[in-house]
RNA sequence: GCGCUAGUAGCUCAGUGGAUAGAGCGCAGCCCUGCGGAGGCUGAGGUCGUGGGUUCGAGCCCCGCCUAGCGCACCA
């Protein structure tokens, strides 16, 4: 049960290159030339990339260098900053330079530069905001890996979306990223599972017998065992324990993964490979990481149990590897997985998405690979905070007959999966969330989903609308754009690749839909105040119309990146 | 008790040590002769939980405290 399928490839090498970097470049050149020339001192330059200010009176980047050198180079920062401003190199990006107090240097972008930067972006369609910060490399981005011994609830789809939506960002920043489920498939909760799926079984043939107390209790598996009688009878009774048991628990395991693959198929996330965990003790991994273990002397034994002594590292407590009965745990299995990702199959570096619940297991991993001699630093994990479902004021409460879930199922079903995805992802994983099923089917002004997508809905509308008319804008000269509001909106645009940058150095998929609603918004208040599409100036209508179809294509990236549809209508 | 995370506008949430803390919704006004009004513009609304500290500069970093959630099994 561990089958791949091709490695994903990053975007298109055709990257724009980012203005942010280059004007970090620039000030790194004229501070270096000033320290040639004896103004400035020659010391350690600290990492000062420009950033954004946040009123545009100040300009488009702003470096605040001087400030941060001012005192190991003991100068005025002003003085610093005129002096950096007097040896830039020149730019075509850059219109303006202004030295500001108390010691910001300010850059304005070109208006023609900018405006140009639209057939750039028509220019690379889909592949536009990728970056090279990954420069190629391989990362494993695992989510989701929900036991496979029930439905997904609502929290597996908000660790789905995070997990989908990271991996595309780090896709589009240029990693080689490899998108992995691993399946939980023995230990503990499948022989738990087996008693459940045993007990449904005979009780769907009519026996009276008692429901383990421990037993998952949800009514899948009154439904499932249901069906396996209706197809197959008493099948598996007639085997007997020894033999029917096992046989109807992988038959149920395998009816469970199907649902679970179902569900992510309609969520739009996609696996490149389904780990199970049982593997890991057919191929040795298991039996050399507890070699490994043992020959670094991390292993302890104690009232028959075989402990990791993690407290010599530094953690709180020792734990359990290997039960008195002989029965690894969980935990043994991470350790093995762990050492398969890192060492066997030699990903530089991993990202796990778990949930809140998994918190505490963070810190034991990551000290057993160090054990292993692998450096920690590589994995690095996001925990998804819990989700409270509502109905406006009303929160959902979870029905023990649905096995004390909500399922991922109803919620999809409920208010589709774009929806979904956007509330999801428009929370920082760190915090709680509060998900309204009211607002997320909502078709009107309040729900932000529609927002996004309307703004992508309009454009294409107008391209059609020019498209009938017989209008061809391809050969217009963006260099007409000088407006306000179409300068605001490349601006947003150029944005994009930045973002792209700063998300997936932050493992931040949530700045996506904020993006969204700004470049939404951004364009909303072009079309006010700008007529796309007029009878009597035909170039402004083709230049236009590119920038109308340079959104487009920023909109539908962005959208794309969020793993929603970009539609037409609606 | 210990650990992790959160506390920012009425509500839901953004906010890479920098300039006057932002968005959406809600609220109050305003904008339709024309490309999709699921739109645009303006405004009111904040002791950034709290007390210290570091810094030229703190919502952001450090320490204490308060509140909430999660975790602290020979479960996963």
């Amino acid at each position: 049960m561990r089958w791949h399928t091709p490695p994903t490839f990053p975007d298109s090498p055709m990257e724009l290159p980012l203005i942010r970097n280059d004007l970090t470049a620039l000030v790194a050149e004229a501070v270096h030339q000033a320290q040639q020339q004896g103004v400035l001192p020659t010391l350690a330059i600290p990492d000062s990339p420009v950033e954004r200010p946040q009123n545009p009176e100040h300009g488009d980047y702003a470096s605040t260098l001087p400030l941060k050198l001012a005192r190991s180079a003991r100068m005025a920062p002003m003085a610093i900053a005129e002096a950096i401003k007097g040896r830039l190199p020149d730019s075509p990006a850059v219109g303006s330079v202004s030295v500001a107090p108390p010691g910001f240097i300010n850059f304005t972008l070109d208006p023609g530069w900018l405006s140009n930067q639209v057939d750039e972006i028509v220019a690379h369609a889909a592949s536009f905001g990728s970056v090279d910060y990954g420069k190629g490399e391989r990362i494993q981005v695992e989510f989701v890996s929900a036991n496979p011994t029930g439905p997904l609830h609502v929290g597996h789809g908000r660790g789905a979306v995070l997990g989908s939506a990271l991996a595309s960002l780090l896709a589009a920043a240029g990693f080689q990223v490899h998108r992995e489920y691993y399946v939980n498939d023995t230990g503990n909760q499948i022989e738990v599972f087996q008693r459940s799926v045993w007990a449904r079984y005979l009780q769907a043939l009519g026996e009276d017998i008692a429901f383990p107390e421990d037993g998952y209790g949800g009514s899948y598996l009154v439904d499932l065992a249901a069906e396996v009688v209706a197809q197959e009878g008493d099948r598996y009774r007639v085997l007997g324990e020894q033999e029917g048991r096992p046989a109807l628990t992988r038959l149920g395991m395998s009816r469970m993964m199907d649902t679970i693959r179902a569900d992510l198929r309609d969520l739009g996330v996609h696996f490149d490979t389904w780990f199970s965990e049982a593997s890991l003790y057919q191929d040795g991994a298991y039996e050399t990481v507890l070699a490994r273990l043992k020959e670094g002397g991390h292993l302890l034994e104690k009232e028959g149990a075989h402990w990791f002594q993690s407290t010599a590292l530094g953690e709180d407590k020792d734990n359990v590897l290997v039960r008195s009965t002989g029965m690894p745990t969980y935990f043994a299995s991470d350790i093995a997985y762990h050492y398969d990702k890192f060492e066997r199959r030699g990903f530089p570096k991993g990202i796990n998405v778990w949930g809140a619940d998994h918190q505490g297991h963070v810190s034991r991993v990551k000290a057993a690979i160090a054990a292993l001699g692998i450096d920690p630093a590589r994995l690095q994990v996001v925990i998804s905070q819990l989700v409270t479902l509502r109905r406006g004021n009303d929160v959902v409460r979870l029905s023990k007959r649905a096995g004390d879930i909500i399922a991922l199922r109803d919620v999809l079903d409920e208010v589709g999966a774009d929806a979904c995805r956007f509330f999801f992802l428009s929370r920082s994983a760190d915090s709680q969330m509060d998900f309204d099923l009211e607002l997320a089917k909502r078709q009107s002004n309040e729900n932000p989903v529609y927002y996004v997508q309307y703004a992508h809905a309009r454009i294409a509308s107008v391209l059609r609308n020019a498209a009938e008319r017989g209008l061809e804008w391809s050969s217009g000269r963006s260099e007409l754009l000088q407006h306000e509001a179409e300068q605001a909106l490349v601006r947003k645009m150029l944005a994009l690749p930045e973002l792209i940058e700063t998300a997936a150095e932050a493992l931040a998929p949530h700045l996506l839909p904020h993006y969204a609603m700004e470049l939404a918004t951004t364009f909303h208040n072009f079309y006010e105040k700008c007529r796309i599409i007029s009878e009597d100036d035909g170039p402004l209508t083709a230049a236009r119309l590119k920038l109308a179809e340079a959104t487009r294509v920023a909109l539908a990236r962005t959208l794309t990146l969020m793993g929603m549809s970009a539609p037409e209508r609606m």
